[in-house]
DNA sequence: TCAGAGTGCGCC
DNA sequence: AAACGGCGCACGCTGA
């Protein structure tokens, strides 16, 4: 049993520099704000809390130290103790804003238990990792109390509560981490957690009167793409004498009624999804309108509107939340909006603008998934091909269609792609056809691409022989797997194959990015580029014109640096575009 | 009426 | 024997 922690609260200067100093001396400092809202760009903190270990909790009343009087503050949470909090990027973007930011090693505790936790469906609330680790049941009645002088007693007991329990969290956690061998991957993570604090705070301009231009195109396209699609619907019930109202009861939206009314035109349809309907959209002038109209009003609804609300009052720029360990796989996730799915149509790319003297710098990794795959499989043909510089998607062309590969086509290359990407992930012959006919307009058939299955594994051994080695751990129930940098992804019942197949290589991918993220962090700092976007095996940069150069250098020394430490001795190859948008 | 599963699709 | 993976969001629909 745990006892209530004691704390002094701090409400006065004198007291500030009176409490602080044996503070100093401490190796670990547990940290929590207490805070007018969740916004920091315009809300504050009303009270911060620091504890360490045999003494009581200092409860800080921020607002009543001025500015001129924080320097010994300041100086605590500037040391090079470790720093403790759960969800620290929220903490660390709060003291950031008060001029209090906090630096040194961190560990935080929410993300420590979802590495544990990888694949798990569980809360990682504060809460809930007390419960379970502790056994504590901690009241969060006074969390959105409002945080104003006179602090209640219930207030500051639970104030204090938060802080003192994550000195008891940590030695537990770090103790699990250890003996899940998962304690680098964590470190990993939280020296991540700066970096996307200050991606989130940095945001990205975007230029709205541009993205409302677009906006009323693709509206005006999606009402002509709808009156099509109702006079074909009318057309081609005509002859069935179906009566002509019908046509305006239909709503478009609903994939039921869509479904009858295209199997009452005696269109032979189980479901209305794309796979589905591409491959009578040639036959169907109404499926292509369909299709049409889908594009459009997927485009229109989730951003058109969406997008300009969260465009942030104060700074005209679009601060999304990015969620470190918000996929099971160990990549971010991105909401609010989520600006990891903006259309790669350069209409929509162009609105994401650099601010005046800036330019916008993209870096990607070039086919990083695959070259993953080259280093886990050891496939000696994609890794002489890597080694030569060769392009992988025209080798796997000219393999399976068994042309020389100066004889192969753009056609060719797009259906390769298909096949390189679908296959490394376990995809059957059925679904190949689906694939390269939606993603890479390449019809092909059933026959076809069972041919091609069976050269790629013939051509490409090593991946064969790699996809055999996880099938066993497979059927021997494995419940968990490993990325190569040690990251786990733990299932609570009976995986999936092609999951299996794909954690090692959506993981690696996601711990190099983050590695290169994390080693970003200084360098960048000693500039004045912002890093202002993620997405998977993509880094943005705003950066000021002068400094183009220097940056992208940083920037693909960083990259290089991190792929290198997993994929040698495969190379890599960073992408880096230098434009005044997106 | 409203939460939640399901469908569909944008991105990597 | 066969089996692509990871997200977030908007929508219509279901069921309590």
């Amino acid at each position: 049993m745990i006892h209530p922690p004691e704390y002094t609260l701090v409400s006065h200067v004198s007291t500030l520099n009176s409490v602080l100093p044996p503070l100093l001396k401490s190796e670990v400092l547990a940290i929590d704000c207490e805070t007018t809202g969740l916004d920091p760009l315009t809300d504050s903190i009303k009270l911060m809390q620091i504890a360490v270990p045999n003494h009581p909790v200092v409860l800080i009343d921020l607002p009543a130290i001025p500015q001129s009087h924080r320097a010994l503050l300041k100086k605590l949470l500037g040391n090079s103790a470790l720093k403790i909090a759960h969800n620290a990027k929220f903490d660390w973007q709060f003291l950031t804003q008060a001029r209090l930011q906090p630096n040194g090693r961190f560990f935080d505790t929410q993300l420590a238990y979802q590495v544990l936790n990888a694949g798990i469906k569980t809360s990682a609330s504060l809460q809930n990792v007390t419960a379970q680790l502790l056994h504590i049941q901690l009241d969060k009645t006074q969390q959105m109390s409002d945080w104003h002088p006179p602090f209640t007693q219930a207030q500051l007991r639970y104030a204090a509560w938060d802080a003192a329990i994550l000195l008891q969290l940590y030695p537990i956690l770090l103790k699990k981490l250890k003996q899940a061998k998962l304690f680098k991957i964590a470190q990993l993570e939280f020296r991540c957690m700066p970096v996307v604090a200050q991606m989130e705070l940095n945001g990205m301009l975007f230029d709205l009167s541009q993205w409302q231009i677009l906006g009323a195109k693709l509206e005006a396209k999606k009402t002509t793409a709808l009156q099509q699609l109702k006079q074909l619907h009318l057309a081609g019930n005509a002859q069935m004498s179906l009566l002509p109202e019908l046509t305006d009861t239909i709503n478009p939206n609903s994939p039921q009624q869509v479904l009858a009314a295209l199997q009452a035109m005696g269109i032979d349809l189980k479901s209305t999804n794309q796979k589905d309907l591409i491959p009578l959209a040639q036959e169907y002038p109404v499926i292509q309108a369909l299709l049409d109209y889908r594009h459009l009003s997927k485009i229109t609804t989730t951003l058109t509107d969406s997008l300009p609300q969260h465009i942030h009052p104060k700074t005209g720029r679009i601060h999304p939340n990015y969620y470190q360990l918000g996929a099971r796989s160990g990549r971010f996730s991105c909401r609010h909006p989520p600006l990891q799915t903006i259309p790669r149509d350069p209409a929509a790319r162009n609105c994401f603008i650099a601010a005046p003297g800036h330019q916008i710098l993209t870096a990607d990794y070039s086919q990083i998934e695959l070259r993953i795959v080259a280093r886990l499989s050891g496939d000696s043909r994609m890794r002489q091909a890597y080694r030569q510089g060769s392009d992988l998607h025209r080798l796997t062309a000219a393999l399976v269609t068994g042309k020389p590969i100066s004889q192969v086509t753009q056609e060719d290359r797009r259906l390769a792609k298909a096949v390189n990407f679908g296959l490394i992930y376990g995809m059957g012959a059925a679904k190949l056809c689906i694939y390269a006919e939606i993603k890479y307009g390449v019809t092909m058939t059933l026959a076809a691409a069972k041919a091609f299955r069976k050269r790629f594994f013939h051509a490409y051994s090593g991946v064969a022989e790699w996809h055999e080695t996880i099938k066993r751990a497979y059927i021997r129930g494995t419940k968990e797997s490993r990325t190569l940098a040690g990251r786990r992804r733990k299932w609570a019942s009976q995986p999936r194959l092609a999951e299996m197949l794909n954690h090692p290589v959506q993981g690696l991918n996601a711990d190099i990015n983050k590695l290169a993220m994390a080693k970003l962090f200084q360098p960048l700092a000693e500039t004045n580029a912002k890093l202002i976007c993620i997405v998977h095996d993509e880094i943005i940069l705003e950066c000021p014109e002068t400094m183009i150069d220097q940056v992208s250098h940083i920037l693909h020394n960083c990259m290089v640096a991190a792929a290198q430490k997993f994929l040698s001795p495969i190379p890599v190859v960073i992408d880096i575009k230098a434009s005044n948008t997106w």
